[in-house]
DNA sequence: GACGTGACTTGATCACATATGA
DNA sequence: TCATATGTGATCAAGTCACGTC
């Protein structure tokens, strides 16, 4: 190969661089344990009116055919099941696949659930009053009159502005953030106090692109709206580093089955779906009626597939008790079908219950084997040769030259120290700013581009060939359900990715071997077989407390470990999902005695419980993470209770500034107005303090989170987060939602989950082709705006009978009748108000993320219910996997509110 | 109570697939 | 038909929080 000059690629790293009781208290809150969460939360679901308290979803069904509703009764179904569509279909998806139109769907719904919307609002009201006082000590006053009650909204005034994310965000950038503004709402009154504190504020942006023109208007918006074993040289050390911490399993005496008779045969152990099938059978056939997974004892306490609507709903709401009937018909059930589906929910999620009964899957698939592809790298200009092991890292890090790790001294450090002990001390190669790593560069090039010439026929064949390898790890089946396995590939060898200012970016991730994982898998259930010949697994456990199927230490954080789950759309995740959400609404009933008690506290003289309340006010408030106390070895972020002196600015008279990096080293900007007491806390909090000091001394999450449990069974910060977004969802859009199109509901519901985005400061970089974008459109809105004019100097003429102007090119135009024309300005009238209104979006959202609100913040019961109410298919919100992640929401009564 | 471990959720980003428009 | 925009799923890093141990 010929030698180039290192011009470019070349790295100039330098190897040498080296008082009195809580007010909170609650009579029987010495142990909140998750049992007495769950207890709670189903108590107060079950009083609540969502109409389908501890329900599965029916046979709605997610497109993909996979959610495991979908899965009811059924045998194991292929992968490729037919799409089959929920019951809040579109039209358009209706009329073509069902007989009853999706709007008669919905009114049947509708009409069901009239029925029981009496019932439950008495529930309601019986729920309230019930868990109204629920805080000791906190006398219940009249909430509208008392301004304690109504900690934020009749007092603040600010303006927040979050800001783009690390230092590598510009100025600019920052400064064309959205910018949540928030205001006082005058009202003395405040029905609203269970709302967050966006539903009280009047969050606006500070910059005129990024408020959308429709809503800015609007003054009572609701909150947010306002606001290796690598060669056998490592493999003693990392056998001896990797090993099993001391977990907590539940059969401790029986952790490895891997030299146990029980393991099969490779040649014994099932590797197909189908072979799955037969285990679990047999399995089954063993256990008497204590073992029969409870989802499966439920199945028999709801009616059969011909059920009706009715029957559904009723089913629905006795799903707890049902838990407890187990009865001797629901394993017979069991013996006639094959693979009777579960309800959705599943029985028991809190900590060390059991989770599943039975648990059979293939384990996990490792990458392909390392292929040396013999580029030569340069050194002085010089190709060297390098081994295959040597080549491989080598590649992982020159295919990282556009990335901005390679302007970081960190990852380039941390890389040669990794890197040159695997070439040894006598390697050609001393420094890393004398290589040039371009032709290998050049290379991953050319093999890029190879796989994007090839052919759609060859791109489809390599793509079943893949699933064909994969198929078999795909799916594991628990308690008999066949469920997607979410992470079954176990992670390739590559360089460390942190992010931020991460100590460890650049570090070698090396390859996982089947000797680094933990199986986890039912007693009874085939052991997988092992995929690379002549390994093995590193044990086998039968946990039947947790919910992963395997596991392994991170290589990069050994102490740490990479699980492989069950997928989100599973009824596992389902369930704990819905307990989330109950949980978040829970926070409802209990939130106006928090903000009273934490008001109380803002001037009490124990500083701990000063610290607490406000502390506790920012995370209702501002939707802040808890803050974990983070190890040297971690990127320096901060959280709530981990805030640095530094990080606020004390802005008179009652302003607050944050600027902190958060989560992922996404960068927090927020001024905001707070309450005096707030304000002057905060500067006592600060005095006598550097600006490296903790904000927050006398405080950390444990604390936090222990005194929130003593004011709500399983309280802790991270609810208040989901409780902010769902509220602010529901609240903008009921107060929203106008008589309009789909196209303009659908706009308005963006139009919350952007405030919510706003709120949690969800951000997203800016697309590269942002800015082409822009110019592009404005092109476009100016051309058009042209051929507008032209059209109405047209229509002038025609009305007097005149031919039309010739056109720039100096043609002659068709003559047409005034009534063409006026129908030609009207949709070229609409096209421009079109593209005006996706420019608005598009600038509004280009460093906002809605996805991640979604997926994890906003209760899916609200957007169904909200969908139903309103006529909007649920597809024009929800893609195919939300829909099968939310399966378990998708029957929610359209009356539904958070 | 401090600390470490373990299990889980949350989150940004990237690659690829699909839609859209010239 | 091709180029570009947009949507989607996968990936894996980085959080939260419960619990055990000392």
């Amino acid at each position: 190969m010929a030698v180039e000059a290192p011009a470019k690629y070349v790295y100039d790293f330098d190897d040498d661089d080296d008082n009195q009781p809580l007010v909170f208290k609650r009579n029987n809150t010495s142990s909140s344990k998750h049992n007495q969460l769950n207890s709670e939360i189903k108590k107060a679901s079950s009083q609540r009116s969502d109409g389908q308290s501890g329900r599965q979803a029916s046979d709605v069904r997610a497109p993909n055919g996979q959610s495991s509703s979908a899965q009811k009764n059924n045998t194991i179904p292929s992968s490729k099941s037919p799409l089959v569509k929920s019951p809040i279909l579109s039209p358009k998806a209706s009329t073509s696949s069902a007989k009853a139109s999706p709007v008669t769907n919905l009114k049947a719904s509708t009409s069901l659930n009239d029925q029981s919307k009496q019932a439950s609002k008495q529930n309601i009201s019986t729920a309230v009053e019930e868990e109204k006082s629920p805080i000791k000590g906190i006398t219940e006053t009249n909430s509208d009159d008392d301004d304690d009650l109504k900690p934020l909204s009749a007092r603040l005034k600010g303006t927040s502005n979050q800001s783009n994310k690390g230092a590598s965000n510009s100025h600019t950038d920052q400064s064309q953030r959205l910018v949540p503004k928030i205001e006082v709402k005058g009202s003395a009154e405040d029905p609203d106090d269970d709302a967050p504190l966006s539903a009280r504020f009047n969050m606006k942006s500070n910059t005129g692109t990024s408020s959308s023109k429709p809503y800015d208007s609007d003054e009572k918006k609701p909150l947010a709206s306002k606001i290796q074993q690598n060669g056998s040289t490592m493999k003693d050390k990392q056998q001896k580093s990797s090993m099993l911490p001391g977990k907590r399993p539940l059969d401790k005496g029986n952790s490895s089955y891997q030299s146990s008779a029980k393991k099969p045969k490779i040649s014994d152990t099932p590797t197909t779906m189908k072979s799955l099938q037969v285990m679990v059978k047999a399995e089954k056939a063993d256990e008497d009626d204590d073992h029969i997974p409870i989802a499966q004892r439920m199945k028999k306490s709801t009616p059969s597939d011909s059920k009706t609507s009715s029957m559904k709903q009723k089913a629905t709401k006795v799903v707890s008790s049902s838990f407890k009937k187990i009865n001797k018909k629901s394993k017979k059930e069991l013996k006639n079908s094959k693979y009777i589906k579960s309800t959705k929910v599943l029985p028991s999620s809190g900590d060390g219950q059991k989770k599943w009964s039975t648990l059979v899957h293939n384990g996990v698939i490792f990458p392909p084997p390392y292929k040396p592809h013999g580029v030569k790298m340069l050194y002085d200009g010089q190709p060297v040769d390098l081994t295959p092991e040597q080549e491989e890292v080598a590649t992982m890090f020159a295919v990282m030259k556009d990335t901005d790790y390679m302007s970081k001294t960190q990852f380039k450090k941390n890389f040669w120290e990794d890197w040159s002990k695997l070439l040894g001390k006598k390697h050609t190669i001393k420094k890393l700013d004398r290589c040039d790593f371009s032709p290998i560069y050049e290379w991953h090039l050319q093999e890029k581009e190879k796989k994007k010439q090839m052919s759609s026929e060859e791109k489809k064949a390599l793509k079943e060939d893949k699933l064909k390898q994969e198929e078999k790890y795909m799916w594991a089946i628990v308690d008999g359900v066949k469920e997607k396995v979410g992470n079954f590939r176990v992670e390739p060898p590559g360089l460390f990715r942190g992010r931020g200012e991460h100590p460890k970016m650049g570090k070698l991730k090396r390859r996982i071997r089947p000797n680094d994982i933990t199986i986890n898998i039912g007693k009874d259930a085939p052991i997988p077989e092992c995929p690379i010949p002549g390994e093995r697994w590193k044990d086998i456990k039968h946990d039947n407390t947790v919910t992963w199927l395997a596991f392994w230490n991170d290589p990069i954080n050994p102490k740490e470990f990479k699980y492989v789950f069950l997928a989100a759309s599973s009824s596992l995740k389902g369930q704990s999902d819905k307990e989330k959400y109950e949980k978040a609404r829970m926070l409802k009933d209990y939130i106006k005695n928090i903000r009273a008690a934490y008001t109380k506290d803002f001037t009490t003289k124990d500083v701990m419980k000063q610290q607490i309340a406000v502390a506790t006010y920012l995370i209702d408030k501002l939707a802040l993470r808890a803050g974990n106390e983070k190890d040297d070895d971690e990127a320096d972020t901060v959280g709530c209770c981990t805030l640095k002196v530094g990080n606020v600015e004390c802005i008179p008279p009652n302003k607050l500034k944050f600027d902190f990096l958060g989560k992922d080293s996404i960068q927090y900007v927020n001024t905001v107005e707070v309450e005096l007491p707030v304000y002057k806390a905060i500067g006592r909090f600060q005095t006598g303090k550097s600006k490296s000091d903790d904000l927050f001394d006398k405080l950390d999450t444990s604390k936090l989170n222990a005194h929130l449990k003593e004011l709500m069974p399983g309280l802790t910060a991270k609810v208040f987060r989901t409780y902010n977004a769902s509220i602010t969802l529901d609240e903008m859009l009921n107060k929203e939602t106008k008589d309009g199109d789909v196209a303009e509901k659908v706009v308005t519901y963006q139009h919350a989950n952007k405030e919510v985005a706003i709120i949690c400061n969800h951000q997203r970089s800016i697309s590269k082709s942002h800015s082409a974008q822009m110019s592009r459109l404005t092109e476009k809105i100016t051309e058009l705006k042209g051929d507008l004019k032209e059209l109405k100097t047209d229509l002038d003429r025609a009305k007097k009978g005149k031919p039309p102007l010739k056109d720039a090119d100096g043609k002659r135009k068709r003559n047409l009748a005034p009534e063409a024309l006026e129908k030609k300005i009207a949709q070229t009238n609409a096209k421009i108000e079109k593209m005006e209104r996706d420019m608005q979006t598009k600038e509004d959202l280009k460093t906002v993320a809605l996805g991640t609100s979604k997926i994890n913040y906003l209760d899916p019961r609200i957007t169904v219910a909200w969908c139903k109410r309103h006529e909007v298919p649920i597809e024009k919100i929800f893609n195919k996997s939300l829909l099968a992640k939310f399966a378990w929401a998708m029957d929610v009564d359209p009356e539904f509110r958070f």
